[in-house]
DNA sequence: ATAGGGTTAG
């Protein structure tokens, strides 16, 4: 693959080119080329640009002389391969026979230059040339190498030079501009180019369509997304991939879901892009029945061999529970990069197996791969769920000294969380206080969990105090900090918390736990009514409470100072109609249940812990950061639950 | 005959 990165030119030595000047003379015989012309056309056409760029030193030597229709083809390969060394010899040739003025071969070597990030270089032609100031052409291509170059700016300020100057701006104007819109600064402006486009009447053209909604899906306007594609007169594939990855990315995996059967239905057939984001949403609803028969339809189409598709199969499949497949398939894979690894270091991670995951993580660098930052995050959350302390600092400690990365917030969280459960919290504390940047909510969140976990109220409190400065309104550190008061008996905390609360006016988010059953997925939410199987799921519900304050009752099973009221009175949580949902479609006999966004209140949790002793069955359940295997009401993983 | 563009994984 090509590196787009502008700080690494990347040209592969075989593809160097070495054209004999020799035989170029400086009138041109164009009835001899243009059989030439033609072949060099049809290979860049179909993208054959490496075939294209062998045939033009094969001009060369059988004596034909190139011209002005030769140029733009052997250019746009150049481009398309970006390779900057054959293109000035190009370009030498282009003044050598005299096609310089030719404004179709000045457009094609500003294009170039653009993609070979030699953009001032075309920068030069452009203000060098006599047509190109009055060229839509010509902005075209410069206005997009800018881009490309994230050099939005001066993108912009060539845009306004042609308003001003009246040359007439097009559809592929707008795809020069409106790609460089897909950050949440540039919105405004790319909204102002939206209107300019329905104005000029290009809203036909589906590229600048598909450009635009990229652009809103980008900037997190899912919604305004949505809408422009529903609106669409015409939606190709990319609108549709467009529209699903942007749900991706802004975490909405349901919809993802939903408009992936939509499309389906449509009769428009996905393509390995499309795959990727409904993949990528499994693996975050822990939809395992969807992703296999995406697995199916990815052997059906023959996309077995896609890098990208192969990757999101292991992620899935790892972040599903099903470890066995996913390391199947990441050993079944000819060539693992980073990504691969960094997904199966993840699974067992996040499954608890940290043992398994530093492993692999060392076998990773013995593979001579070297690790990134998001690596880390992967090796360093697993060791601190599997307890391996000293294994995790060891690593946080090569982070710097061997790799030269500098941790990040999201790194010194792990660390924390590491340090915090092995009850070094003066440590965490420290090691928040050595931070060079300014730590984030979720730095200063593990170490109000470690507190929690070590019953430390005096530090829990300013490490509450820190992380409510930072994330005013996220309800999870209140609810914190009020179990940790109700667990050491102190009810005034406990009213001073609620009493916080009510002046912000907080209230829970409408949390919801989704559960996949006969390949749909589920969602419910507290107190919700809305599935049409409402009534047996509150049936459901009401004979597990039921069984529940017996079991109670007759056991005294309540290990956690927890009481059968709590029960009963908190039926509207969303992951109690997901479980009674789940037990009723499978006639109990379900052995895997899925739930997302499991708040992990005491309350919940008693409720879990009855459910599986209850139905004495086996229970996976995964909260927002881990998977929970119950066997007999107790969790594997031993913390928290 | 000849130029400009959009969607992918951890």
């Amino acid at each position: 693959m090509i590196s787009r990165s502008a700080n690494s030119l990347c040209y592969s030595s075989t593809t160097i080119l070495r054209f004999n000047t020799r035989y170029i003379c400086s009138t041109s015989n164009t009835s001899s080329c243009s059989s030439w012309n033609t072949q060099l056309r049809e290979l860049a056409k179909q993208g054959h640009y490496q075939k294209a760029l062998y045939l033009y030193p094969q001009l060369l030597s059988s004596g034909a002389s190139p011209n002005a229709f030769t140029f733009p083809f052997a250019l746009k390969s150049c481009a398309a391969l970006c390779l900057p060394v054959p293109g000035q010899q190009l370009h030498a040739h282009v003044i050598r026979t005299g096609c310089h003025s030719e404004p179709f071969v000045q457009t094609a070597l500003m294009s170039m230059y653009c993609k070979c990030f030699l953009v001032e270089n075309a920068r030069k032609l452009f203000d060098e040339s006599t047509y190109a100031r009055r060229l839509t052409v010509c902005y075209n291509a410069l206005i997009a190498g800018y881009t490309h170059n994230s050099e939005f700016c001066d993108a912009v300020l060539l845009f306004r030079r042609m308003r001003l100057l009246g040359v007439a701006v097009n559809s592929v104007t707008m795809l020069g501009l409106v790609p460089g819109c897909t950050v949440p600064l540039h919105l405004g402006f790319g909204m102002s180019l939206h209107c300019l486009n329905v104005k000029c009447g290009l809203d036909g053209d589906m590229s600048v369509g598909n450009c635009l909604l990229t652009m809103y899906v980008r900037c997190g306007s899912v919604w305004s997304g949505r809408k422009f594609f529903d609106e669409m007169p015409e939606k190709g594939l990319i609108s549709w991939n467009a529209m699903i990855s942007g749900y991706a990315q802004n975490g909405h995996a349901n919809l993802v879901l939903d408009l992936y059967r939509e499309m389906e239905l449509k009769g428009v057939s996905p393509d390995p892009v499309t795959l990727v984001a409904v993949l990528s949403s499994c693996a975050n609803l822990g939809a395992s029945e969807v992703g296999m028969e995406v697995e199916q339809k990815i052997k059906r189409r023959g996309f077995g061999s896609n890098q990208f598709l192969q990757n999101a199969l292991v992620n899935m499949y790892a972040r599903c529970g099903n470890l066995v497949k996913a390391q199947a398939i990441f050993d079944d894979m000819p060539e693992k990069n980073l990504v691969s690894w960094t997904a199966i270091i993840g699974g067992y991670g996040i499954h608890g197996h940290g043992d398994d995951a530093v492993k692999l993580f060392d076998q990773m660098i013995d593979a001579g791969i070297r690790p990134d930052k998001t690596v880390f995050v992967s090796v360093l959350s697993a060791c601190s769920h599997a307890g391996l302390t000293k294994r995790g600092l060891e690593y946080f400690d090569s982070m710097e000294k061997k790799y030269r990365l500098q941790p990040g917030s999201e790194h010194y969280s792990c660390v924390v969380d590491l340090l915090g459960r092995a009850g070094r919290l003066k440590e965490a504390q420290e090691l928040i206080e050595s931070m060079s940047g300014k730590p984030d909510g979720a730095v200063w969140g593990a170490l109000l969990g470690a507190c929690k976990i070590h019953r430390n109220v005096e530090l829990a409190e300013l490490a509450f105090e820190r992380v409510i400065e930072l994330e005013p309104t996220n309800i999870g550190y209140y609810v914190l900090l009020s179990n940790l008061y109700s667990e050491t008996k102190y009810t005034e905390g406990i009213l001073k918390v609620r009493v916080m609360m009510r002046e912000r006016k907080l209230r829970k988010d409408p949390g919801f736990s989704s559960v996949e059953y006969g390949g749909r997925n589920h969602l419910f939410m507290a107190g919700d009514r809305s599935h049409p199987q409402t009534e047996e799921i509150y049936a459901m519900l009401n004979r597990l409470e039921d069984l529940a304050k017996e079991t109670s009752e007759r056991r005294k099973i309540d290990d956690d100072g927890g009481n059968s009221e709590l029960v009963s009175c908190a039926r509207v949580h969303s992951e109690r109609l997901a479980i009674a949902f789940a037990l009723m479609n499978t006639a109990l006999g379900s052995r895997i249940l899925v739930t997302k966004n499991l708040r992990v209140c005491t309350d919940c949790h008693i409720f879990i812990k009855l459910v599986s002793k209850i139905v004495d069955r086996q229970f996976v359940i995964r909260d927002a950061t881990r998977f929970h295997h119950f066997q007999n009401g107790v969790c594997s993983c031993n913390d928290y639950w």
